[in-house]
DNA sequence: TATGAATGAGTGTTCATTCAT
DNA sequence: AATGAATGAACACTCATTCAT
């Protein structure tokens, strides 16, 4: 099992091992999907894969670990699929675009991921009390936007805005697709993508 | 006490009655703005009362009551404040600068309520599962922002853009503040509100 | 409750709570001399209580607290019990007697308490690993004997041997005897007594 | 593997298997050491020995058979460095002597070995919860050690104190040094050996 | 010979809630 | 109007053990 002896090596896991955490991280998505983070315990996440909550227990070292693999899981496969988007355009606006529609797209097609995702990210806190990963928090991603924001004032093609208030705006903006497909799974995000492309264009570009 | 001899006579309540119930939603939005909603059991924000758990619970049918009470006294509090500056405004479009401005204001000035409010938002689930009190879910809100931006459209001030989309990520980028407030106490909000209403102003405006 | 409320001003207890508690600790004791401490769960105490497992710990923070009583109720009873024996005697060598004498009249007659202390002794440890109330910890005790066996070299009572090592060979031979009884709870002491008495004044007196 | 198929053929080990069990036992003896029996899981155990799980369990049938051979190793070890010194004595109390000193260094000597196994003769215990490898339940040694001071008494060199009360105190003398090692692992134990010597001599000896 | 995987009973602890006083 | 007492279900987590490979 990979928490416990770390020492056998490489990272390398077995199929099997592999195959379960998979398992295991795609029936926690969708028990928290389904529930909601604080009723989503190890015991309701066990139920539905229909295995006992030990074994949640021997793959995973903690539930912590469990949700940060969750998180991650999600992230990547974000990342991965906006990347190409983005890198394929040239201008600053485009890249914009490109970042905010493939975003959209993703979400549309990864709807229980990203309930899961937004409804851990509003309820996991630190022992402080603080959002354990809450947009604020998750300074690389912010970043990351206010850069692309950043380079687009710098090559003449957007206003003089405060970055790091338009990329907050900008990820709460999208942050709240989750949230109305969970209140409506069937919604057409259709319109939204089409919206935000044309209001963010008009809040960024450079005056007349 | 109320929940339960409700019948019993006028809705008027005792002056202690009152009294009690007030402190007990004081104490409640401090330990939920501090520890964060999950951690706020019943038995802490007594402690921080100083009253025992039982007394809660004996001026609250139970804790889901005593949630409402502290949301819809903060909502209305919000309200109260907003209100007068939206309408001492003749235009829709500087009316939607009002309520931009007096709701980052009032955010400003109510920095516990409003962590406390988020946190609450973020987190209490129906038996569903769904958010209970979402901003999405939050309808007379949505509704009543969208009815302001629909009258600018048809005065002609605004540009034809989608009325809810924009209203929801009008409030998504105000329900930000507070999230940005619990990571930094001590952020000055000036330049949030000066960016949201130029973005907003931007964003809706008719075009040239 | 007296853990989470403690600000009732005086440490005095509700009747009905000391009764509580102090039938809690019994039963903790009867518990854990019987099954051995690690056992006994909170849920075997509190079954031979007849009481449910939450009501424990609703008197008693912790585990850990609760067992502490228990290890400080017993130690008083003792040092009640032993105190006016030893203070009664003059000399330092009749004192040392009393010590022992009244030490295992108490251990005679409070069995079952001696088994679970004994229990506790060797058994509680601290994050550490080490022992959290052994002999070799429990310094006052230890340092006590010492200062009468100091005082009995300065009066040239006893030879000039390690007070030190002395005082944890009697603490040692003392601490055998509920063992002894756990094995075989019908074990006569007094041949224990008698020995014990005439062995450590031949190996503390003035040689000749 | 040993437990299951002891049948099939003589009691020779493989070299290998008597290896792994060596390395086992001693991984098992630095594990309750350092984290005392109770937090000596198995799993702790593995992990120390670099192994899994599994393989200590495919060696020993249950933790229980470790843990004796653990205990038994030990005792070996100790009565095979004492024998001899014991035996190189012709007066018995000559004897007690050599027991004593050679019962010391050999534990100065072993100190890691000394703390497992005084860890494990407090803490484990029978289904019915009493100690499994208590002294008191150690017959035999107590035993040999009763025949010692008997014998003496008998040639008349020891007065004729009561050798049951004796030896049990002589062994809980000597058995307190683990446990002083484990408080404080510098200890300098000579003062104990030479305190020892002298204390047991003048309790046993003749009365002039 | 060895292991990774899985299990299920058990641990201490938290919590909203009930109820008699 | 208020409280102290009690409850029982739920929680994350640990552990010795089993078993197929």
């Amino acid at each position: 099992m990979r928490s416990e002896n770390k020492s056998s090596g490489q990272d390398r896991l077995t199929f099997i091992e592999a195959a379960r955490r998979t398992q295991i991280v795609e029936c926690a998505i969708e028990t928290i999907a389904t529930m909601g983070y604080t009723q989503a315990s190890l015991a309701q996440i066990a139920k539905r894969a229909g295995i006992s909550k030990g074994v949640i227990l021997y793959h995973f070292a903690n539930k912590e670990e469990l949700i940060e693999r969750v998180v991650t899981d999600i992230y990547i496969a974000g990342a991965c699929f906006m990347a190409p988007h983005i890198e394929a355009q040239s201008t600053m606006s485009n890249k914009l675009r490109a970042y905010l529609q493939s975003n959209v797209e993703f979400i549309s097609s990864h709807r229980t991921q990203m309930v899961a995702l937004v409804n851990i990210m509003t309820s996991v806190r630190t022992e402080q009390g603080k959002l354990r990963y809450d947009v604020t928090a998750e300074e690389p991603i912010l970043f990351a936007l206010e850069e692309l924001l950043r380079q687009g004032q710098q090559e003449g093609e957007f206003r003089m805005f405060d970055t790091r208030v338009m990329a907050v705006i900008i990820r709460r903006a999208i942050d709240a697709l989750p949230g109305l497909l969970a209140a409506d799974s069937n919604l057409d995000l259709e319109p939204y993508k089409r919206e935000l492309v044309e209001m963010f264009e008009l809040a960024t570009r450079k005056r007349a």
